[in-house]
DNA sequence: GAAAATACGGAGCGGTGCTCCGAATTGTCA
DNA sequence: TGACAATTCGGAGCACCGCTCCGTATTTTC
């Protein structure tokens, strides 16, 4: 019957959350924790009660996003142009790791560790791009020698190429119309 | 007459120069500084006074290779396939660049910041790296609308992505090979 | 060998991640 | 409503980090 929480517990969960949302947009995904726990009003060891380690506060802010990008891409593994899809969702995915500073290296540490809060939804969204990938390499568009593990990492090299940029965006956009260009056959 | 330089002095330098080439190796560009002046047996503002940053140990340590990069530029630069000759070159890059876990980060930032004591060296690889492209690009071998700054974050963006793979080597490989494709017009 | 120039070394400051436990708050039940 | 138990809070404290500052020690010069 531990199903209740109580008020002031849920209150601190909800206020630390908004206040990772901001430093981490603000500041990177290193942010400091200390931080968040003051902007939130509340003591650090709050904030470790809530959140054991930095990726499970990561994956309390992420986990929805990636699970739409997996669910995106199941979608788009329908389409009539397979290599097109995958571009699609490849911009998608860039796009989607600008909103933090460093989140490229926090999903790449995620998949490398089965331990990680962030692993599970991290390599859901691996398998869903590698669907989409098998499907353009079968109809032909796309190399046959690629796989899922080299693709998440060319992403997120591209989209940390980016961060190191002035303009993230537009830097990020060349280097994936150039990759994509290299994962044509 | 200040050209003289105490023996002390000129030990420390020297021990403090291999220390941080082991701890750089071992633990990445970020290694704790303290620990590099107690395994040079020296004290911490001994550190800092012969290094005055951390980039200005790298520079000590990468300056030589990064002007020797350069010099294979414009040697390749006058290659009969100017295209294979960049692909080379990038090579060469990469596969320099997996030595020390974080040194793609650190030639980025030194890129960026004009006041870093790795800029010259590395702002002088990149026009290197730009001479190159902009042959291969005259020869039609190469897309004409890719900048030296792209190139360089491209070549450092797979270069991280390979520090973030359980096998760096092999992952810059392959995804040299798809950024290849890529590159060709 | 004495004096001047130079270099050394580590205590100390403010920051970090993270733990641990006495104190305060909340929900429950009489 | 009030007392008790369960739960949560909060921050002192530890070890580490980068970096500075200055009394002390060493080296060179004359």
């Amino acid at each position: 019957m531990a199903e209740t929480v109580r008020a002031d517990a849920r209150r601190n969960h909800d206020l630390l959350l908004t206040a990772a949302r901001e430093a981490f947009a603000a500041r990177g995904t290193d942010a400091s924790l200390r931080d968040i726990a003051r902007q939130a009003g509340v003591g650090i060891g709050t904030l470790y009660r809530h959140f054991p380690t930095r990726e499970a506060l990561l994956e309390a802010l992420l986990a929805s996003r990636f699970d739409a990008l997996r669910q995106r891409a199941e979608q788009l593994s329908a389409a009539a142009a397979p290599g097109d899809a995958l571009l699609e969702w490849l911009g998608e995915l860039a796009a989607g790791s600008v909103t933090y500073r460093g989140l490229p290296e926090s999903v790449m540490a995620a998949l490398r560790d089965e331990q990680s809060r962030l692993h599970a939804s991290c390599a859901g969204m691996r398998a869903a791009g590698g669907l989409l990938l098998r499907r353009a390499q079968e109809a032909g568009e796309v190399r046959a020698d690629v796989t899922a593990a080299q693709l998440l990492a060319l992403a997120a090299g591209l989209a940390w190429a980016g961060e190191q940029s002035a303009d993230p965006a537009d830097m990020v956009r060349h280097l994936l119309s150039i990759a994509a260009g290299g994962l044509r056959s």
